[in-house]
DNA sequence: TCTTGTATTTATCATCCGATCATTTATTGT
DNA sequence: ACAATAAATGATCGGATGATAAATACAAGA
């Protein structure tokens, strides 16, 4: 409860927020938070844990590198399966705190994300790419065109919208469309019916 | 000197840092910082038009919607401009603080952005695209794309080139790949030799 | 009911923070 | 040289903050 409380506490106001908040909110006293964490620091490391080593790489890289589906449809499910993890109020924040306080977890994470999903990801591609060939940082360019869509919406507080998907399809069509022409999608349109698509973004 | 000091205070270590560690940086007691500015926020909101309001459009608007000139020719300068005026460690980690601080700073400069830059550059692009024309969506993708870079190297502190520029062109010619294909450069290869620019990034 | 160990709270410490005020030092005008 | 004004400082206040220690509430086993 105090985890989950803090995730939530220090996505709202930062790291700097006051123990004593955090503590009414979880219907305590703040002291008998050092019960539970020798300090504050901890309790913040605790926090890390939860919310982004716990919730990493759910089949993520299998789903990337199962060529027995079509490069597009690896992609876009991928995207989408991402974004619906990350996406949050929580994860967003805490993620763009972490990295303005100097914490080493964003170079951790982005280390795990290049190896484990950016490379074979261009692996994917090049192996589909008749002619020229991405490179990791064709790769960022995809990747940071679609979480700017989670940092409009959780950072800047700026409309976005509500539907990530579209956008991700669009973006990784055109991105496919320089190197990969035949696997994009036939018609320029967008989304076809997502019939098997469980339903998006349970809470919030 | 106050206003500057703070700037650079501010973004390394938010809104938070204490006045007398920014007094003994410029050198002066604290209290002296309340002769010239009435409350912390009343310094804060200087930093705000230092940094931001200040070094708004210098021409840029102009550029982008100067038709003698050829489109990507257009946008690669206006994106080298607009980046080498925001990709700096205090615009970018001060627009990331007001944001998460739920400041309006980031609503107002958006807004701004995209009234005066994004949906200009859209209707250029309109223009020239014969077939499939972009959304404002589109737009904030292709951004997204670029500022990326800088939320990268200044945000995340991982590893991005010390010249955004050829990426910069790349996404650009992605772009104009779906939607202007006439307009985009020939030759699929980066960055003509760049003769008449101006030295780059003069500090830091 | 009594005991024992744990969970939680009350009370508190030392420190830090934004802000104020009286006083001293520097600058300017004549 | 001297008065008037501005600039800067030292001391400090009330409140907040991380952390600690002692006291109390609570549950389980005898």
């Amino acid at each position: 409860m105090i985890v989950a409380a803090a995730a939530r506490y220090f996505a709202e106001v930062g790291f700097s927020g006051p123990t004593r908040d955090l503590a009414r909110r979880v219907g305590v006293t703040q002291p008998l938070l050092y019960k539970y964490f020798a300090s504050k620091a901890d309790l913040v490391e605790a926090v890390f844990a939860r919310v982004y080593l716990d919730r990493l790489d759910p089949g993520w890289r299998a789903l990337i590198v199962d060529r027995r589906r079509p490069l597009r449809a690896r992609m876009v499910e991928f995207y989408r399966r991402y974004t619906d993890a990350i996406f949050t109020y929580e994860w967003m924040r805490i993620f763009m705190f972490a990295g303005l306080a100097g914490e080493n977890l964003n170079a951790r994470y982005l280390e795990h994300v290049r190896e484990l999903l950016m490379k074979p990801l261009l692996a994917e591609i090049s192996a589909a790419a008749p002619a020229r060939k991405p490179d990791i940082e064709d790769m960022w360019s995809l990747h940071g065109s679609i979480i700017y869509l989670g940092i409009r919406k959780h950072i800047y507080q700026w409309p976005a919208p509500d539907d990530a998907l579209p956008a991700i399809e669009r973006a990784i069509d055109r991105f496919l469309g320089e190197f990969a022409p035949a696997a994009r999608a036939v018609s320029p349109e967008v989304s076809p019916p997502r019939a098997s698509t469980p339903p998006r973004r349970a809470r919030s």
